[in-house]
RNA sequence: GGUCCUAUAGUUCAAUGGAUAGAACGAAGGUUUCCUAAACCUUAAAUCCAGGUUCGAUUCCUGGUGGGACUACCA
């Protein structure tokens, strides 16, 4: 629609002015509520070409696209506005059109799809996942859907740091403590299990150090000679060495680790085409850096660690080996870039990693440029702000960290409550209703979340993160319920079928609102992809959900008795559910059909 | 100290350089013999400060101020 717009205006100024205008003078933008109208031109851009005032150039352009462009039916000029308004019946034709299109909105992958690598999640293996991770993952969840939705080819990957030395923190408490404690024996969920030893861990290291202050040891000396740290890096030393004692212990609490891992992820949703695990790649990180050391592109010091020099590009060294030859995060990371790259040679890798980490992609990227990979351009950092609350940054050491397993339950809670009181599920199996309170909850929580933008830092409020009116989850998949509800009784009555019988229907205002959203949704999608923005989708699914109550308020749908107006209700009805079905789905929220 | 991010109603969030800054929650009031009131309607309420670029700045630039992150042989 805007496209023909933009042609006829082109043509328009042609021929008043004799002049081409490039594309970027032709400011088109949806007309403000205020304002009479459906597209406005911005005419200040074209003054220097007109030579006019606003007011006449903006006049005569209107005048000459009324005259010429049939789908245009009426043009009024404000300051330097033109509004165009476009004719009832182009928007009634333009709806039926959407039927056409086999998937509306989306676009297919072809062949020459650009294959973009997707990394969300990357849990550490010590602990379950909190309220930072619920975040991360619905970002690159939904991510991974809007870019797919826009026609590329999408690996949705996941790297486990399930090595190093935090790890053998909680695997040296549960041998010293831990009594042979198993997620069986104890009926502990396994991450919350080993999460458990790792705070033991810091918990008894704290009161060795302190032990070793008093004794008259300075506090970084306590801190590096205190038993169980020594022990831990002792640990991390035989673990590289492939000590099988180590490994066994490894192996299995991390099997308790992913167990746990599975559930969450199952609860929220989210899922990866493959999923990478540092103990693996860390050892091509090595290689590459070994490797790198030869060409003289890193350094090695006098005590056998090995560096980058980035001095020259305004940043620090950095540490790829310690001295005793193992490897650090950077490492591994360096290790599966490469690999991954040689498993999908994408186009684009994004990073879905928080925003304290936004030195560390900056030095990745930097590193494998000078190791000669030139893919290393198409990393690109999608760097997302903390989750507070409103008391404050969540600390573990003061227990207010938000667990992913309790949130996610509590807003089921809340889900079933709320739904209960209401009692409007009757008739359905508790098992269908618990599956309703679920997708209910989830979404609200899923949409507080994403409708903000990912790299601001957010307040997670519980108290309004389980509201479930105004603009939130629930409210968006409510309006969609009524839809269905309107849709499944038209269905019962025979009404609606023919598509066909309102070719004559004039739209009322309201309906070309409507229509207008719907048919801004494919664009939507694609600017989403290309802002790598949740948020823009969740925003548009408001504003649709929004529009769409206001019409089912001021209209009868079923009641209406002209048949081929209610005909035409019926599948603008239909239409607006579907697009809120799909703007949902980018964002990874389901839709009941009750609620 | 250096680098990066950020600042909008009481609160949480919107606004490709365009018109009178838009929602929600909260506050006050109203709507149900009518397709789901988890809805709809009305009212009050905001661009951190100072410069600059521009016909036009919440948006871009510079400098302040407040908040946050990073600057580990942690991840």
């Amino acid at each position: 629609m805007d496209i023909l717009l933009k042609e006829s205006l082109a043509g328009a100024v042609a021929v008043l002015y004799g002049k081409e205008v490039s594309e970027n003078l032709l400011q088109i933008q949806k007309t403000k509520k205020e304002f009479t109208g459906d597209y406005t031109l911005v005419v200040f851009p074209l003054l220097r070409i007109s030579g006019k005032s606003p007011e006449i150039t903006g006049q005569e352009i209107g005048d000459y696209i009324l005259a010429n462009t049939p789908l245009v039916s009426e043009i009024n000029v404000v300051k330097g506005f033109l509004n165009i308004t476009i004719s009832s019946s182009e928007w009634r034709d333009r709806l039926t059109s959407f039927d056409s299109e086999p998937d509306f909105g989306f676009s297919s992958e072809g062949k020459n799809s650009e294959t973009v690598v997707v990394e969300y999640s990357s849990p550490n293996t010590n602990k379950p996942l909190h309220l930072g991770h619920i975040r991360n993952n619905l970002l690159g969840y939904s991510l991974s859907r809007i870019l797919s939705a826009s026609g590329k080819r999408v690996i949705r990957t996941n790297i486990v740091n399930d090595r190093g030395i935090h790890i053998c923190k909680s695997m040296l408490a549960w041998k010293l403590f831990g009594n042979g404690e198993t997620p069986e024996s104890s009926g502990k969920k396994g991450d919350h299990l080993v999460g458990d030893y790792y705070v033991m861990f810091d918990k008894e290291y704290k009161k060795q150090v302190a032990a070793l202050t008093e004794k008259g040891m300075s506090s970084d000396e306590a801190a590096e000679n205190a038993p169980l740290m020594a022990g831990a890096r002792e640990m991390l030393l035989k673990w590289e060495s492939g000590d099988n004692e180590t490994l066994d212990l490894w192996h299995m609490m991390n099997s308790w680790v992913y167990a746990g891992f599975d559930v969450t992820y199952k609860a929220l949703g989210v899922e990866f085409d493959k999923i990478y695990y540092e103990s693996d790649t860390f050892k091509k990180g090595k290689e590459l850096v070994l490797e790198a050391l030869t060409r003289e592109i890193l350094y090695k010091k006098e005590d056998g660690s090995v560096w980058a020099d980035l001095t020259s590009e305004k940043l620090d060294q950095k540490l790829l080996l310690r001295s005793d030859g193992t490897a650090v995060y950077m490492t591994q990371d360096l290790g599966t870039a490469v690999i991954r790259h040689d498993d999908f040679n994408f186009d684009k890798h994004i990073y879905v990693v928080g925003n304290e980490q936004n030195y560390h992609f900056q030095v990745l990227a930097l590193i494998l440029g000078k190791m000669g990979f030139g893919w290393a351009e198409g990393l690109h950092h999608f760097s997302y702000g903390m989750v507070e609350l409103p008391e404050g940054k969540m600390k573990s050491r003061e227990g207010t960290v938000v667990d992913a397993d309790d949130l996610i339950d509590e807003m089921t809670d809340t889900a079933r409550l709320m739904s209960q009181e209401l009692g409007k599920l009757e008739g359905f199996s508790e098992g269908e209703k618990e599956a309703i309170y679920k997708k209910i909850g989830l979404a609200a929580l899923k949409y507080y979340i994403l409708k903000v933008d990912p790299k601001k830092n957010m307040t997670f409020n519980p108290a309004e993160s389980i509201d479930f009116n105004g603009n939130t989850g629930p409210f968006i998949q409510y309006t969609y319920t009524r839809i269905q509800s309107v849709l499944k009784k038209a269905n019962e009555g025979g009404m609606g079928l023919n598509r066909n019988s309102f070719t004559d229907v004039i739209p009322n205002a309201k309906e070309i609102s409507l229509i207008k959203l719907i048919n801004d949704f494919p664009s939507l999608v694609n600017e989403a992809s290309r802002e790598l923005s949740p948020a823009l989708v969740a925003n548009y699914c408001y504003d649709i959900a929004k529009e769409f109550n206001q019409y089912y308020h001021d209209y009868t749908i079923l009641g209406e008795s002209d048949k081929n107006i209610r005909d035409f209700r019926i599948y603008l009805s239909d239409m607006a559910g579907l697009v809120i079905k799909k703007g949902l789905w980018l964002l990874g929220i389901d839709v009941p059909e009750r609620m």
